[in-house]
RNA sequence: CGGGGCGUAGCGCAGCCCGGUAGCGCACUUGGUUCGGGACCAAGGAGUCGGAGGUUCAAAUCCUCUCGCCCCGACCA
């Protein structure tokens, strides 16, 4: 492609409303604009890069025998509210209206329609398993998109779905699909790593995240270098045991604390740690009333609280029923002679003494209270936010916290839809049995973001091979110089004709003006046709992501882009 | 949804407090010089000042409403 013949433009200065360089670049590379908030339009270059991750997406899933449909995105409010989840999924569900004032809903995620098709057209143990995928734009009106495509509100996405007889073959294919999503971030040339994941609003109960390690990234992982690893929000550390034996255990008294509700107040008002105290925290947990002790350095999981009640959902207690299970107003709850509520504790809990609790009164507090002696509790497990520095669960090292994108995930769904949506199978002994499910998305336009916000530097974008707009970039620094265009044609047409995708920049513009440009939009090799190195008989050939530059003879070219980019590297199965 | 910021030429911004001529850089057009890391000179085209209403002799500027975009936060005692 000649660059006066396509669609390339660059800007020197920063969008002023971006904030990630990703976001920037693609903008200043002239990869994509906007249309609206969350909304992009991608332009010639930015869709060859998108095209690039979708041709490794299909790839790798036709190869792990996913067969390729293509969905609506508009789908009837009915199969939502067969699903329940037209009441679930909340603002996010984009929700159009018809000119039958019927309701329907802009698809961000496709269980419903490939649960009613299934449901339709699958009757026998026998064509089971089997695995529908598509890669189709999704909608979801994001409370707050940022951050260019890493959250947008219209967005490509490959998302794919498992029907099995029982929960092995289940099993069976989420491995598969694991080692495919390896495969496919591996070639896009990504740092990552799959986590465990709370499963969240979708449901189910087996899910991996895979995310790509980087400092823009909007999921914080926990890791170990044991190998565990797990979102925030699913992780688990162990409690750190005291060095020292039990302190003796002082008289418990009731303090004043006039007006101090926080742990912080608490603790400076009275001249003790935060990690003295132990907050209360009230919650409803479908109907049941439930108090939660934590450290009062630490912050609650709610999803850990969740599961260890064993509950869909638990939101914080207002003040009029704490009030009423308590007795004393927010802020002054504490365990001690709190009848009628289960209790529950972090494990941490178990090794603090002579602690900080409210006093279930208006501006009071004990001072001293301990565990076994003072109060109790009914259960004990892993509740707060995971922290830098926290024991590993596997292995007790301490763990560290990173910030990733999440450019795919996968789930093991049961038959959470196929339930309530009554999709069956008649199995060998000729039984109704309810599918059992699996669902599996990557972000498509996202994990070019992820590339981009990996890989770049100060100039601009540095591609991976597998995944640039054009492997290689021709530039003749004078075009109004014969010989200098009539090489840059020849060298041209010949890396073309030998499967390179070329991009040939014909500008009228000064060398620098093109250097920079070559730098930003970033194809990974550049070949520079100038007057001087044409003197001595050679051309350029420079590295964008080392910045080697190798004069060579324009005849041995071609051998030595075979040995720069060879077929493999330009498939991403390997890197250079 | 709460808080904050911003909408002025294609892009990035100044002007607004203190009302009167709409300006700068980049980009674009023409001519010339230049030509290995975002050149220079000259001339030029381009803006309903986000929109509506109001105050005023006069509004980008003051007031009211409205739309859009960006950032932070969203119940953690």
């Amino acid at each position: 492609m000649r660059w006066t013949r396509t669609f390339i433009p660059t800007l020197k200065e920063d969008p002023s409303d971006a904030e990630i360089a990703s976001h920037k670049l693609m903008v200043r590379a002239g990869l994509m604009r906007k249309l609206t908030s969350g909304v992009y339009t991608y332009l010639p270059l930015g869709l060859r890069a998108v095209k690039k991750v979708e041709r490794i997406v299909r790839e790798e899933m036709d190869r792990a025998g996913a067969l390729e449909t293509l969905m609506p995105i508009l789908h009837p409010a009915e199969l939502w509210k067969e699903s329940g989840r037209w009441d679930v999924y909340g603002k996010e569900l984009f929700r159009p209206v018809d000119r039958h004032d019927r309701p329907h809903a802009l698809g961000p995620t496709h269980e419903e329609v490939i649960t009613d098709l299934v449901r339709r057209e699958i009757r026998s143990y026998r064509e089971l398993p089997v695995t529908f995928y598509q890669i189709q734009t999704k909608f979801r009106d994001e409370i707050r998109p940022r951050f260019g495509v890493v959250r947008a509100r219209e967005f490509t996405m490959k998302d794919a779905y498992s029907f099995h007889p029982d929960e092995q073959s289940l099993r069976e294919t989420y491995m598969a699909m694991h080692a495919a999503y390896t495969a496919v971030f591996r070639r896009c040339g990504l740092h990552f790593t799959a986590v465990e994941a709370d499963s969240g609003a979708i449901g189910g109960d087996y899910t991996h995240e895979f995310m790509v390690l980087a400092g823009a990234g909007e999921s914080e992982v926990v890791s170990c270098g044991c190998g565990y690893s797990a979102t925030l929000e699913r992780a688990e550390t162990a409690p750190v045991r005291p060095e020292a034996g039990p302190q003796s255990a002082a008289a418990m008294e009731k303090v004043s604390t006039p007006g101090m509700k926080t742990a912080e107040e608490v603790a400076s008002f009275l001249g003790k740690p935060t990690s003295s105290l132990i907050k209360t925290l009230l919650y409803d947990a479908q109907g049941e009333t439930v108090a939660a002790l934590i450290p009062g350095d630490r912050e609650l999981n709610e999803a850990k609280l969740r599961h260890m009640l064993r509950v869909d959902a638990v939101t914080m207690a207002d003040p009029e029923r704490i009030l009423e299970v308590t007795g004393g107003p927010m802020g002054f709850s504490g365990p001690v002679g709190l009848e009628g509520v289960r209790l529950v504790a972090d494990s941490r809990v178990e090794f603090m003494h002579n602690c900080v609790v409210g006093a279930n009164e208006q501006d009071c507090h004990y001072v001293n209270a301990n565990l076994g002696r003072d109060f109790e509790a009914a259960q004990f497990g892993d509740l707060v936010v995971a922290r830098e520095g926290d024991p590993c669960v596997r292995c007790g090292k301490p763990v560290s916290i990173q910030r990733g994108i999440e450019v795919g995930q996968i789930f093991e769904l049961g038959t959470k839809y196929s339930k309530s949506m009554k999709a069956h199978y008649l199995d060998q002994a000729g039984q109704e049995r309810d599918f059992v499910m699996g669902c599996y998305g990557i972000g498509i336009t996202r994990t070019v973001a992820a590339v981009i916000e990996q890989s770049h530097d100060n100039n601009g974008i540095v591609w991976p091979a597998s995944v640039a707009p054009y492997h290689i970039e021709v530039l003749p620094l004078n075009v109004n110089d014969e010989p200098t265009m009539r090489l840059a044609e020849e060298v041209y047409e010949s890396l073309t004709a030998s499967g390179y995708e070329t991009l040939l920049d014909d500008r009228d513009q000064r060398p620098g003006f093109k250097f920079k440009d070559a730098d930003l939009i970033g194809l990974p090799f550049r070949v520079v046709i100038g007057e001087k190195a044409l003197g001595e008989g050679k051309v350029e050939v420079r590295n964008r992501k080392t910045g080697e530059t190798t004069k060579i003879p324009p005849d041995r070219l071609l051998e030595k882009m075979a040995a720069l980019l060879p077929e493999e590297v330009r498939e991403g199965r390997a890197h250079n």
